[in-house]
DNA sequence: TCCAAGCTACCTACCATTAGGTAGGGCGTC
DNA sequence: GACGCCCTACCTAATGGTAGGTAGCTTGGA
């Protein structure tokens, strides 16, 4: 198993639980069973490692987008999806999107990983303006608004819905959060 | 003035904009102008002086919401006084609500803080049903469904409205965030 | 075909700095 | 004289990072 994937997957899991401050090379080193120094070989510096991660997800995110629109049709699924999307990785509570921890304390991480997460909400943003003009036409999602709106909003809500079930750990209170635009959908 | 409320002040500064991990004792210490370990003599630890923040910070929030109730009738007003406070929290992209930035990270700050945090959202939840109850009385408001998931999804919308804009470090992706709400006051 | 050079991936040992926290003393004010 | 408030001096543990070395490939050339 490559020992540089299984070091961000590391990363990934507690980042996302404790964010960029709230773990070390010396946590990954004993979630991966290599010495602490090692990690130096892959990634030099915790930056780069932070950077490397980002970018990652944010691909990964890009892959399952697209996933999306090549099985779904109708904007009204697109958008189930994607709220599905956020929903499991809530993981029961236990962690959020990645870019909603990083990106609450913009000023305790390297610049470079700020970039990316800005770059995650613009594609996040661009994406579901397509869903939401979308939906306009082809009737599947009620009373929309500014497609461009309805995107901010949505994003929001949805990146909000996880910050408060996170912090009670109750998955039930984005349900909650969710539950009026998702029955907006015919 | 009271060195005790100096160190909640920087500390609040502090920790809305880097969260809990990205501040400490001697960041406090130069901000106030006292030695690291005096800090201790009104907070023996960090988790004290955490609970006592974000106490501090619900029992503002409660006297500001009702300061709300009490200048404004109409459930419209309410609202948009309630969003320009979040709005005003976010200082121009350089902090966000204290429970927002503690709240993402449930597992790195004592119990009894993320206890408070709950506490304040369940608050707020509380407080903005009411609005929308109201607002459905009064009309105030246009097209309300049930409160309570209108509450949560407003909340979500608030907390993440922050998030976003606090990544990009500009208010306007907040304002993107709640035009569509906004609009639907009468 | 052999062998040296160089690379990858890891190690031990160590660094300076910072973290939160403690012990005990001084000093002014009720 | 007790107490509130702050100090100096110190502690242990942990932080991200570095130095230098080693075992095991892989590669290139005579």
């Amino acid at each position: 198993m490559d020992t540089r994937t299984a070091l961000l997957d590391a990363a990934e899991q507690v980042g996302r639980a404790r964010g960029f401050d709230g773990f070390s090379y010396a946590d990954l080193a004993t979630a991966v069973g290599i010495r602490k120094a090692s990690i130096h070989h892959h990634f030099p510096t915790k930056g780069d490692l932070a950077l490397a991660l980002v970018q990652r997800y944010r691909t990964d995110l890009l892959e399952r987008l697209a996933h999306i629109e090549a099985r779904y049709d109708r904007a009204g699924d697109r958008l189930r999806a994607y709220v599905q999307l956020y929903r499991d990785a809530l993981s029961q509570g236990e962690k959020t999107c990645l870019c909603v921890v990083f990106g609450v304390t913009p000023d305790s991480i390297p610049a470079p990983v700020g970039l990316e997460i800005r770059q995650f909400h613009a594609e996040s943003l661009e994406w579901l303006e397509t869903l939401f003009a979308l939906g306009r036409d082809d009737l599947s999602i009620e009373s929309i608004g500014d497609p461009v709106r309805e995107a901010a909003a949505c994003l929001a809500q949805m990146e909000g819905g996880q910050l408060v079930a996170r912090a009670a750990k109750d998955v039930t209170l984005f349900d909650d959060a969710l539950s009026l635009l998702l029955a907006r959908i015919r």
